[in-house]
DNA sequence: TTATTAAGTCAAATGTCTTGACTTATTACT
DNA sequence: AGTAATAAGTCAAGACATTTGACTTAATAA
């Protein structure tokens, strides 16, 4: 009787909207630039003096920027340059990966302040949630006693974890989570700790963290090629990670590779899973990683071989990823021991010709990101804070929903 | 001597910005869901009643929206729609192709009112450009005898045309329109019609023609496999045009294919190019589009072998937009001729098994999109009006560069 | 006939940015 | 030295778009 149907429009927006965005712009160029002046704020984001003035005097309040020293360079007043304020903001970083969970807290500039490590136990997320509160409540209470206050600069808490998402996992393929997928982690999490929780895949992830301190630090355009247990890339277009419709963007792993007249998901050959599979070795290992990075660096004969045929459909898998999405650059990352990217990333070249072959580049097509295990649960925390303090269109809109 | 590092900031924003994106967001309201009331769009943009009537009352003397008969629905007093006028807004499309070059005059809700066709000289962008200029001043003028003021209410002029762009044309690559890449077209437009012209490659043109009144109206995620003499994909991305870093998002002609052991660019074998190759036809035939949709929906023995492979690499194609995109649907398109896309459609089916296979979808993963040679014209046309009128992140913004 | 509900208007208030004049501090020039 | 030029930053008033809350209008339900 009632007609329902849903009208669909964007928010409009308001003067909140607008010294909210102002706010994150000002963040933003410090981050990207170091720091800055008020009046070299007011030229990078043509508003004027005073209103940098006044912007800048609330972020001083509220502890997001300090004043360093003045300095003089040439005529006319001094300038008195800010800085964001590292203990400005806090968040925490969890990762779920297949056999450990790591927790991290980061401050608003990346720095990694807390860690903590724990194994997964085999009775899958009911009894794991518990592990993973203890050590997310345990990296919490440490931030705690390194920093005052830092309970109210807590901004969220971030999840990567292997995707896809909101798939039924038919339970038998071994490279997916399936539990943990029907698991309602989310709002385990929120109640559990109280905070804001936001969930992304590690790939994502990874990419979030290069943009915050690695690589894609200030690009608007750029995709992280992420090799861990499983392969996944994270996108930045326009300056904002890309989630997709369903928060599965870059979720390559699946995607089919033609080879030897049968198809094969890219995941099956190139990521730790299929090299520990090559190896027959144990993914529980704990010394696996340490081993690998050895016969990699080694150059053991029982290694080159996966790394050449994974290198080969990664080089496929980078010309893809520039021919689709045109990015500044490519970024080789992964939760793998550094030794073995280093290799990837030698066996890798030269890379196929594409359009990004162009004159005047100024980074390189290719380049490596980190290669750190916790470089996953950095990016997991990176997410609430780019939420928090990154400018972006969602930002200045009336609270959607 | 001078410190002249550039300072990368976004810019900030003010009450214009602010009240322009309100504006766009109306309009994207209206275009979305058809007329609505006051009332209606104060909820939908979760602006106050009041700030709705003001921007409505502007918007009217502006004339690009007007009010119908009050309806009754219920209690209360009668609401009264607004709906966009057409004639509010034009732009003229221009679609620039191998053999011939199309232009059109589009209204605000993306109705062609007048459409001119030519063939391309051969001599090149030089000659080829006078006769460009022609068609357009030919279509401009027939607008203003249909629509007094026209010339007003024009807001630029779209050029499509086949990327990847700003490549050094090696020369001899047949598939690349190497000569007009190095032509200065943009410029020469802009100096030739005093309009503001915009560029877009031929997939990006059709995702945007889609947008506005096709497949993808209101969607903000979908990718469209664009089918023409090479082949593209258009991607919609958060509700825009998603275009790289320059420009050639998308460009997944170049994309390689591993069969039989070598590698191959999609576009050789899956696009109009590669169906005239194996027909041996001249693609100047100007009866050859009516040609190939008679033997395409005859299912011609001369055509299904084509049809066979170039379908499985579609279905291929659309299985990694799916993995990489994660979109809410996939819009086959194409300058094809229509009877040919229905049977590639046909024979694409069944989809590989992916990520987009989720309970509750409402949309189809596969549909498809206008099959119509004026299509990319309309596209072109559609990116300035969608520029001037759509609501997007750049347009909060003060003034960029 | 009256109460209720909803659309839309009016006028004042609010919040944020802008404007233009002014102060302060330094270097460049004579 | 002394003065002019230059640039950073502040002050106070003004401009502008949205918000607020009361009010008017017009319909249906009881």
């Amino acid at each position: 009787m009632n007609d329902v149907r849903p009208i669909r429009a964007k928010s409009g927006t308001n003067h909140e909207g607008t010294s909210a965005h102002n706010r994150r712009v000002m963040i933003d160029a410090l981050r990207i630039n170091g720091a800055l002046s008020r009046a070299d704020l007011a030229r990078a984001t043509r508003l004027t003096k005073q209103t940098v003035s006044n912007i800048i005097e609330e972020l001083e309040r509220d502890g997001l920027v300090s004043s360093q020293e003045a300095v003089r360079k040439g005529r006319g007043q001094p300038s008195t340059p800010y800085r964001l304020v590292p203990e400005g903001a806090f968040a925490i970083g969890l990762q779920i990966d297949r056999h450990v969970t790591r927790a991290v807290a980061v401050d608003l500039v990346g720095s990694v302040l807390v860690r903590a490590e724990a194994g997964l136990p085999t009775g899958g997320p009911s009894t794991g949630a518990t592990v993973i509160l203890d050590l997310v409540a345990g990296v919490r209470s440490k931030l705690a006693g390194i920093v005052r206050q830092s309970e109210k600069r807590l901004v969220g808490l971030g999840v990567a974890m292997p995707g896809p998402f909101g798939i039924d996992g038919s339970g038998d393929d071994p490279w997916m989570m399936g539990a943990w997928q029907k698991f309602p982690l989310l709002e385990t999490l929120t109640a559990g700790t109280g905070l804001d929780v936001g969930l992304q895949n590690d790939a994502a992830a990874a990419a979030t963290a290069e943009r915050m301190v690695g690589a894609a630090h200030g690009l608007d355009h750029a995709v992280c090629l992420f090799v861990g247990y499983g392969i996944g890339a994270g996108l930045i277009l326009n300056g904002e990670l890309y989630r997709g419709s369903n928060g599965n963007a870059g979720e390559i792993g699946m995607a089919l590779l033609f080879a030897a007249g049968k198809s094969t998901p890219l995941e099956h050959r190139a990521s730790l899973a299929s090299l520990y599979q090559h190896l027959s070795a144990d993914p529980a290992d704990p010394v696996l990683h340490a081993r690998i990075d050895d016969l990699a660096s080694r150059r053991d004969p029982s290694i080159e071989a996966w790394i050449r045929t994974a290198a080969a459909d990664l080089r496929w898998s980078i010309h893809l990823i520039e021919t689709i999405f045109d990015p500044q650059t490519v970024i080789l990352c992964g939760s793998a021991p550094e030794g073995l990217v280093n290799r990837l990333i030698a066996a890798i070249g030269p890379l196929l010709p594409s359009i990004a072959e162009r004159r005047g580049r100024t980074l390189p097509r290719l380049q490596p990101g980190m290669a750190d295990p916790w470089s996953v649960a950095l990016g997991a925390a990176a997410g609430p804070i780019s939420r928090a303090f990154d400018p972006h269109f969602a930002a200045i809109l009336k609270d959607s929903r």
